[in-house]
DNA sequence: AATGAATGAGTCTTCATTCAT
DNA sequence: GATGAATGAAGACTCATTCAT
């Protein structure tokens, strides 16, 4: 992600060798473990080294402080789910809205899902955080993911893109967070997620019609 | 609100008389205003007493502890937002769909949008925050409220109205909340409100198609 | 008692009228409940008050600080303690040794462990409070009950009453105190006691030997 | 001193290295001196380091909370009280009734009465600590102590010797604390000590003829 | 005289960060 | 390079005491 975060937020190193992004990885990990099992405010950068397996002097040989870890987390979170989308953007290339609008919803549905508990523990490990760097580069890379499909488009021809495409994440990406928030059962997540798709697909096919 | 919430977060004394309201609203402003002017993490007792102009001892005969003012805090912000949207809704019986979801958007949108500081400081300081009954009995005044509205719509005829109200529900709300995090410049905010208006207004009627 | 207290010890005024001595009566109690429910460390003046039906205004008015309330709950108690093994004492003169030390042992132990809830709370009130003058003038009111008791007796003749005297209360006094200390089952309180009066007995036998 | 206590007492970390050792040292030697010379009330965690020369982090490293180093400070006191009366009781077995009596009124006197500041401070600061453990780990180990010593004499043998031997320590024990805590002036402690142990040998000759 | 709201110094405890080993 | 003991500023919360009503 090319974020360019406000300098005090830099990890110390870029992990290269084998054993350095293995120990990162491992931070990373405990601090989602930890954040999940304690939650927020017993997120200690002792906590998590020690469920990292490594004291907290290594730990700051990575990260020259706290903010710079939950930073970071937050980046490689953000990445891989940019990168999620983006496949299955790609994917879509050329074929039909609907098929376009199925991938779309399910692709981003599915990665918040998934681990409905990490989605949570990053939300709120966020707050506070200096992120905007972060957001804005996770919205380029999906307005310029999901742009590139709509514009595939056999049929479609929309009139202003970048307004309909901008809608289109919006609507999609809120009532994501919004459902999974409310804390609905699963049927009835199930029965949104379709209306949903319906109802995006039909502002696409009217905003797109020639 | 009736969100019957734990124990251990209620108020230790209803405000009955004029002084002690007075100084609980100086609380709940001073907390806000910490909030926005240094962030949760900053968010102390001791400076929002200094702010109120109260004494930390006078702040906890009110409020037992941290929690239960935040608490207490995001549950007035939610009454007197519920209420809005619920005249909003109530003002629109009998009126077109299409009144009834520019009603729904304008009131939510505006109510948020109006101090966007605030939004964002009430949302800081829920995270981590056991506010679920709260969610839930704002959740269920808004689903009450806009059923009634669409149920008193002259033409339309619904065949699962709770499905479609949940849904538009989520979608209005998601969407609001995803735009004002995205930052969006005000000229694109309002553009995706008309459209999410458009959109919105446009599966109702397919909704309710008889 | 005839303590003459250190003066920031004393109560600030001397109960005379009924209503007075009710609420002082009142604010006892309550002291030795919280004591007893809550522990020492919780016996906060605003628990007592409360439990004692009154404000902490008004127990400030009886009592110039917490200090002098636990001074006077303990002088209170040593006074009925004092009394009461006075009484026993005194119905003892003139009769046989085995009596009065069967006596003296008896008003003491029971006098100790009739409420043993209440004999804890208030060696833990104690602590820590400058109560060498109630202590000093209990003793002085044993030492002079006893020992007028011994010199009584018809048959006996010490060489060094005030000695055997003082050894007599040390031993009995700090026996039953530690006896209720260890916490042991009530059978073996109970032939402990008879072992200690057998002890005494046998002490003063061949002290007042002629 | 096997006390197995409530968990939430144990101290942090067992101190194995010399380095560590001396810091736990100091902060027990800082808590007396801070007991004795500030009393209970006064006896903070502040207090406590900053006399011990080190920082409150430190403490807390050693000691989860205050009442934990409370807890342990007494546990190494009683600890060592045993060690010398268990020694003293050994170093009788055999001897005369006389010697025995002498040697356990001695050995737990001159412990208790050395440094009488500090067995105040030390009965000041268990108050309200959760210390029955200890105190019955304490009465097991001079149970036995004295029990073995007491079957041991040559001539004596007890019908009862349980009963006569909780009888004697409570006696002994008791009497001990009454005294010092009477503030005697030491001519008359002296004397006293005496008739005691006389009693006490009275009591065992009575006892444990056959 | 009684009340009880207000005060704020003082407590315990945590935790990001450093640095000697 | 790694470690983890040490630091101490800062935070949440309590409670004896006062005083306006």
């Amino acid at each position: 992600m090319d974020a360019t975060p406000p300098d005090r937020l830099r990890a110390r190193k870029k992990p290269r060798q084998a054993r350095s992004s293995a120990t990162v990885d491992a931070i990373f990990e405990a601090t989602i473990q930890v954040l999940i099992g304690e939650g927020r405010n017993r997120l200690t950068t002792t906590r998590v080294a020690e469920r990292a397996g490594v004291s907290v002097g290594t730990m700051y040989q990575y990260f020259p402080h706290k903010q710079a870890l939950i930073y970071a987390l937050n980046e490689r979170y953000l990445d891989r789910l940019a990168e999620r989308v983006e496949e299955a953007c790609l994917a879509q290339h050329g074929r039909s809205t609907r098929e376009m609008v199925e991938a779309l919803v399910t692709a981003y549905w599915d990665a918040k899902t998934e681990r409905i508990d990490v989605t949570r523990a990053l939300y709120a490990s966020a707050v506070e955080l200096d992120n905007e760097a972060l957001i804005g580069a996770f919205a380029a890379r999906m307005d310029a993911a999901t742009m590139a499909m709509l514009r595939s488009a056999p049929t479609a021809n929309y009139t202003d893109l970048e307004l309909v495409n901008v809608t289109l994440l919006s609507v999609v990406f809120g009532t994501v967070r919004n459902v999974f928030e409310r804390n609905l059962p699963p049927s009835e997540q199930i029965a949104i997620r379709e209306q949903l798709t319906a109802m995006c697909l039909s502002y696409l096919e009217s905003s797109g019609a020639s």
